[in-house]
DNA sequence: GAATGTGAAGGTTTTCACAGCA
DNA sequence: TGCTGTGAAAACCTTCACATTC
């Protein structure tokens, strides 16, 4: 266990393997392989025991992973071995759908705080959620101990919204708007840039694009 | 312009050019260096002139990149210089988010169909598009000449409609189920998995995960 | 002078291959 | 024997640096 840089596809495909091994402990899997895990989730062994050994020896020679444990360690590492309290900003089409996908609260995400400019929004009641107006955001988001920003508004005004959500304290933020927004060096930001996959599909139909599949 | 394979990662990046170039454009610039196109899309230069010289010298010397030009020929190279025609099964909550999602309509990929197996909503209409049986999804895609599939059904039922899907012959998927979907060989498949980026931030607030950034 | 296009260098990630252990 | 853990090698991707062109 090295203090190396981790990758970031490393930590993705920890997301991948938790989800296996989800998938696994349903089916009552005790151990697993390294090559069991890998076809599951279109890797190689040798991926999964790399990225695995950054963190720790989970395995044991001749057997392989303990699945409740494995999943437990990479919840772990994950830091979603915990609830996060999340606000949304904007409730339209995307801001509604993500307030209730289930994968968010089976992550241990949890969004608490809905905020919107919409004065016709604003008070009323989203799946048990009272909408809150977006200008009272700084005290909302410390009353409610807000760790993580969900950003679902239009493009134009992310910006503005972004750079209040950071005065407020808020050190992580997903954004899915269209725009790439500035942020300090000490705020987390990842993009969700849902035509990006799309974009690549019509790529790759168009140019017979050859796809990277493990060669095992 | 060598016949090596594309990286993902440059397709992905070509779409941020197209992005800032949209903006670019708005701003009515005339041209753009590689230097300014990176800023804003937090990249390299090297990384934009290398990525651009992979289909083309599109720039002049001393002077930059011809903004609605570039525009066109990355629009050309992702094959989005055309309209395709989706379909979208499952109009659930992220379903129903995709069809009124405004970016897919503006890179040219239209929902034109609409594909449920709940009764209620079969025949009804959603935003001018009737729902259609999954039952008869074999025909009805092949009378609309649809191209891509987008799967926004549960995980448990996501492989089942898959599989109808590529028996249908469509040869281009985008997944939103949390699942690891099975596809011949010749079936492009890509998959948006919106609590990752999630996962990725409670990592890195854990963590305290350096981020990476150009050193620019 | 300014900025592209591109081989070569440098860095990172993946894969190999095997020692080591249950 | 079976499978992990891991250095070393290979593959891949990014950055450098400069010749080239406008």
């Amino acid at each position: 266990m090295t203090k190396k840089r981790i990758s970031e596809s490393t930590i993705h495909r920890l997301s991948l393997y938790l989800r296996a091994l989800s998938v696994l402990e349903k089916e009552s899997h005790e151990t697993v392989s390294s090559k069991e895990l890998a076809k599951r989730e279109k890797l190689t062994p040798a991926q999964v025991r790399k990225d695995l050994s950054f963190f720790g020896s989970f395995g044991t020679r001749g057997l392989g992973y303990p699945v409740s444990d494995l999943k437990k360690q990479i919840a772990s590492i994950l830091g979603i071995d915990r609830l996060w309290k999340v606000a949304l900003f904007g409730v339209g089409n995307i801001g509604s759908a993500l307030v209730s996908y289930k994968e968010f609260s089976r992550q241990g995400f949890q969004i608490i705080k809905l905020f919107d400019n919409d004065q016709r929004k604003i008070g009323s009641n989203h799946k048990g959620i009272i909408i809150s107006d977006i200008k009272d955001m700084e005290k909302e988001l410390q009353e409610a101990q807000i760790e993580i920003a969900v950003i679902a508004v239009p493009a134009t005004v992310a910006q503005y919204i972004v750079d209040d959500v950071v005065k407020a304290g808020i050190k992580a933020i997903l954004n899915f708007a269209p725009i790439n927004l500035k942020v300090p060096q000490d705020v987390y930001l990842r993009n969700e840039n849902m035509s990006m996959e799309l974009e690549y599909l019509s790529f790759a139909l168009v140019n017979n694009h050859s796809q990277k599949r493990p060669k095992i």
